[in-house]
DNA sequence: CCAGTGACGGCTA
DNA sequence: TTAGCCGCCACTG
């Protein structure tokens, strides 16, 4: 096994995880990295979500940073993007900032465990 | 090959 | 309590 197929797996299951979020709710990079065992290493999830962007399924706008805050927002196609489709969702988004972040909070390794 | 950057997070002052 | 620094890992220049 090459060290670039393993750096690939941990990119689908980023987007497996990140598709099995329910609707209405979110969770934060570091959660993610920690469920794949990636802990300390947020950053390498925000990486994995960049190469999702051709991947339209993947409702990236549910993953914002351990505050809430949608720092990703600049990533997508507007910038606004984002916070519409979490509205729209149900999700108030005050200032790139998701209100009662922490009721919304989703925990791979709470609730898919 | 070396240095800087980035969708982050945790620790220390 | 709030603000700032360092650490992880991969990519670009």
């Amino acid at each position: 096994m090459s060290q670039e197929n393993k750096k690939e797996n941990f990119f689908q299951n980023v987007y497996e995880v990140v598709k099995l979020i329910p609707e209405g709710r979110v969770t934060s990079y570091g959660a993610i990295a920690s469920y794949l065992g990636a802990k300390g290493s947020a950053r390498m999830v925000g990486w994995a979500l960049i190469a999702s962007h051709p991947m339209t399924q993947i409702p990236a706008h549910r993953v914002v940073n351990r505050v809430g805050m949608l720092t990703g927002s600049q990533h997508f196609d507007a910038p606004n993007a984002m916070q519409e489709r979490l509205e729209q969702e149900g999700v108030q988004v005050k200032d790139n900032q998701v209100v009662e972040f922490d009721k919304l909070f989703w925990d791979p390794g709470k609730e898919l465990l």
